[in-house]
DNA sequence: CCCTGCCTGCTG
DNA sequence: CAGCAGGCAGGG
């Protein structure tokens, strides 16, 4: 489920709970979600370390400890929840990071796809993903040249090319519907027909739609243990995402879903135009 | 480009 | 009950 903006919120609320806290034992319900080595290794290697940072790259997130990372990657229902000892425990929880302090760290995941890998600090990462991963939303090379550069000789729609996290690292189904909708662009154009000025709105609307939609996710400790890591508070400022059929916020004309890519792909054929 | 698999839960 | 779901990898 979670894209950019959701995991950069997880990566919020969970960081301050979790730094600093030693880990006593670490238990793997479903051996399957571990990628990297038997459940056992994973463990054992985990056991004393201590929580030094968590980061975000992409929709991967990382937590540092002192001699490993910890890479971790949601997919589509992962959710990561810190409780206490005796918090209730949800359906498909799969790991559990027991701290010394009595908190855990907890991953729940009810399809199961989501991912764990450890990594040794000074190992270099090529079985992760991340090392393929194209540049942050918010780096400054994330030009109308850059983004020129990268469609330049692509067949494909800007639809795809916006869900292709080599090209671009974090951005999935909901937020390519809705930057498409905000620079007015049919998601069915192919991304090398955009013509300069269209590209400057892509360039510029990427990162201030994402940290727009990062700030209204914003949300309390509490209340995201209370929802259950499940609460994302953006939904409601989407415009277009799980909204086909409604009207358009800016016109009033129905907004049209389609298949893109094989994802579901929601517009407006007044605002976006038609192909 | 297309398709499949990976899984469970929710919606119509 | 089928069909769909905000992700990704792998294969043809």
């Amino acid at each position: 489920m979670p894209e950019l903006p959701e995991v950069e919120m997880i990566k919020r609320v969970i960081e301050p709970q979790i730094v600093g806290q030693k880990i006593q034992k670490v238990l793997v319900n479903h051996p399957q979600v571990i990628a990297t080595s038997l459940p056992h290794v994973f463990c054992q290697s985990l056991i004393h370390e201590q929580i030094k940072s968590m980061s975000r790259r992409g929709k991967f997130l990382m937590i540092h400890t002192n001699r490993y990372h910890i890479t971790l990657h949601l997919r589509m229902t992962g959710r990561l929840l810190v409780t206490p000892a005796d918090y209730e425990m949800e359906k498909h929880t799969h790991i559990i990071f027991q701290f010394e302090s009595g908190k855990e760290l907890r991953f729940i995941d009810s399809r199961r796809f989501g991912r764990f890998w450890l990594l040794e600090k000074n190992e270099t990462d090529k079985i992760t993903g991340i090392h393929k991963l194209g540049p942050e939303p918010f780096d400054p090379i994330l030009t109308a040249e850059y983004l020129q550069t990268i469609f330049a000789r692509r067949q494909k729609t800007i639809k795809e090319c916006l869900l292709d996290q080599r090209l671009i690292a974090g951005i999935g189904n909901i937020y390519a519907d809705e930057i498409l909708f905000r620079i007015k662009i049919h998601p069915r154009r192919k991304a090398s027909s955009l013509s300069f000025p269209e590209l400057e709105r892509l360039a510029f609307e990427i990162p201030n739609a994402l940290h727009y939609y990062i700030d209204k996710n914003e949300i309390s400790e509490t209340d995201y243990l209370h929802g259950k890591g499940k609460d994302y508070r953006n939904t409601p400022y989407l415009n277009v995402y799980g909204h086909g059929g409604d009207p358009c916020p800016i016109c009033s004309q129905t907004l049209k879903k389609i298949v893109i890519g094989g994802r579901s792909s929601v517009y407006c054929p007044n605002c976006q135009g038609e192909i």
